[in-house]
Order: C-alpha cells, then structure tokens, then sequence
DNA sequence: AAGAGTAGGTAGACCGGTATGGCTACCAAA
DNA sequence: TTTGGTAGCCATACCGGTCTACCTACTCTT
C-alpha cells in the first residue's frame, strides 16, 4: 500500500480546512465537518476536545503551510530581492491552490475577522503576520548589507503591501492581484 | 425636545452595528440585538425584512460613513497630496471611533470573509474598496498634472498599503499602524 | 375640542430547524 | 483484547422568524 491509510484525524482537518475556508468557521457545523471527512462524529471528539480545539489546529496547519511554500520558494531564490519576492511568491503559490468556489483571500485572516478580541486565535493570525514580515526585514537587512533599521522600515511597508494586495485578492476573487504587488516591490527594490 | 425620539428602526441599527462590528455577523443573534436595542422583535421584523436585508444595509451605511470622514477630511485639503492623505485620514478617523471593545479593523472587510463567494454583500465591499481607489486615483491624477495612467498604478500601490494597515491595526488592536501607512505615503508623495 | 382610527410600538410565547457535544452499541484489525 | 473506528440517538441550547395581544401617540374628521 502506498500510504498507512488516511487516519480520521487527518480526514476531518482535510474537510475543516475546504469548509472553514469557504463556508467561515461560525458558518460550518461539525455535522457539515464529518459528513464531508465521511467519519463519525465521535472519531471527531476522539481528536478533538472541541470545535474550538479543530478551529485552533486549523490555523496552526494553515501557518505551516505557508511557510512551506516559502521555504520551497526560497530554495530557489539566490539574491536578498529573490528572497524577499519569495515571501510574495509563497502567497501567490497558496492562492493558486485548486479553490473549489474560488480564492477568498487569507485563510488566516478571514478566520481571525469572526473571532472576538480576546481569542487566542486572534493572537495566533496577529503573530503569524508579524513573522512574516519579520522574514521580509530579514531578507532586507542582507539587501540593505546589513541596515537593519532601513530594513524594518521597508519590511514594513511592503508587509503592508503584501497583505493589502490579498486582501483585495480575495474580494474579486482573482490571485492576480498578489502578482501585481510582486512586480511593485519588484520594481521598488530594483530602484534602490 | 431636542431630537424627535428615536425611532426603533434607528436604535436597531445602531445596535447592530455595534454587535455586528465586535462579534461577527454569524455571531450576533436576533434577540442579542434586539435586547442591547431595547426594542420588541417584532420592530425589527417591521423595519428589516430579514437578517440578511438589517446585515445589507449596516453594510450601506457603514460605507457611507466613511466617505462621510472622507468628505469632512477633504473639505480641509488644499493640494492634491493633501487630498489624497484624507482618504488616509477617514479611515483613521474610523478607526479612532470609541470601540468599547478595540479597534478590529474594517468593518466591511470583516463583514465580507463571513460571507460566501457569491453573496451579493460581498460584491457590495469589493465596490467599496474599488471606490476608495478611485478616489486616490483621482487625487493622484491631480498630483501628477493629468497623467492618469501613472496615477492609476500608483492609487493601486497606495490602496494596498492602505487596506494593508488597516488589516494589521485590526490584529494589533492598534489604529495608529493606519497612521503609519499614512506617513508612508506622505513621504513617498513627498519624493515625487 | 372631542372622538375615531391608525401607525408603530411593547412583551413574549411559540415553531421548526440546527448547533455542539455526550452517549450507547457494534465492529474490525492489530 | 485493546484500540480506533462506525452509526446514530439524545440532551440542551440557540437560531431566525411568526404571531397574538396589548398599548400609546398621533392625525384626521366631524
């Protein structure tokens, strides 16, 4: 067999990821969750504490995720400009990916726009973005040789950017977008 | 007396915006409305058709309240760079609104990743969103001497920055990110 | 000025549907 | 024989929405 047979765990973070993603979380039963994963929703409660717990694991994975097409990205990417592109890169690979009712921006941050302020979740999305563009600095700072402070100052603004950019992405439903902010940042270090 | 009694329909669109902003419109319920309205149920089936139609038109006029800020922020602008920082300076002004629970960025945007794909309340935020580039475009077209081609890519560029830090100062809890992004421009106008 | 009618308000019971989550009983494979 | 799966019923709560019954506060007519 070529794989260990898909555990229920992995089948209902499968189908909480499409449905949370296109449906919103406070918009997706757990019954919705289960039928799709096509397990019994007491394999559900065997994996999960709650739906709270799925939600939470949800976007630990989504995290990940991104980073990995960053990381694969940036295996590629030999000047500091690459490197940075390779942040924009990674967001434009994740929008590509095979939508089934089109592209909705960050999953992340539409996940965090129903949470309420005190959440956990809300922190978690805050300091996935924070890390983001913390790649970016970091990447400027070689770009800058070694100007940190330049680099900060950049970073953040092309994270604004960057994130702008998804976000619109998403409200017309067309990752061409991100590719726009690319060439901006493109062009813009290509300047200096 | 100084105002005309306000009408239920009034009260429930106020608390609607209030609950809708700091919980989500999934998570805002009928009766959690009408409670922190003060207001029989029966009103809101009067006045509003539905949830979706009182979620419609919070949608409206939130919209309007913005280019409400805008207008009064542009009253005050000479030269077109000016004019283009009060689109800036009306969505900071919204962000400085007394949340009584932190300022959680966009309203609309928050609205619209609740929404499905083909809600018609999302489209109403992707033409918010499109109108608020326009109007920087026109500002820009002015900034530089009727070049509206030149203006188009640069209100892009800004638009981006802009819905970015709002985004961000959502997840920060922190309207004062808006006022960087602000700055941003001011200085990139600046060096043109 | 008085009275009738009306428009819009209140409180709250009620309906069918759906939410999360716990439960029992059974089954298959290691 | 234990582990992790299945199917599905159940409890409890809340959802959006309808409806009855009552109650002001106007306005219009006489």
């Amino acid at each position: 067999m070529p794989h260990p047979a898909e555990t229920a765990r992995e089948k209902l973070l499968k189908a909480a990821a499409v449905l949370f993603y296109e449906n919103g979380i406070a918009g997706t039963g757990i019954d919705a969750i289960i039928a799709r994963a096509g397990v019994a929703k007491k394999s559900l409660y065997n994996n999960f504490a709650s739906k709270a717990d799925l939600v939470h694991q949800y976007l630990t994975i989504r995290h990940a995720e991104l980073l990995d097409f960053y990381e694969e990205r940036l295996a590629t990417a030999v000047t500091p400009r690459e490197k940075v592109l390779a942040v924009f890169d990674a967001y434009q690979d994740h929008a590509e990916f095979a939508y089934e009712r089109g592209f909705r921006g960050c999953g992340l941050l539409n996940a965090a726009a129903e949470l309420t302020v005190g959440d956990i979740g809300r922190d978690a999305v805050r300091r996935h973005k924070e890390e983001v563009e913390g790649l970016i600095a970091t990447h400027l700072a070689e770009f800058f040789h070694g100007d940190a402070e330049r680099a900060k100052v950049l970073a953040r603004q092309l994270a604004f950017l960057l994130e702008g950019s998804i976000t619109r992405a998403g409200l017309e439903g067309n990752g061409t977008l991100v590719l726009e902010a690319r060439k901006m940042t493109s062009d813009m270090l290509g300047r200096l």
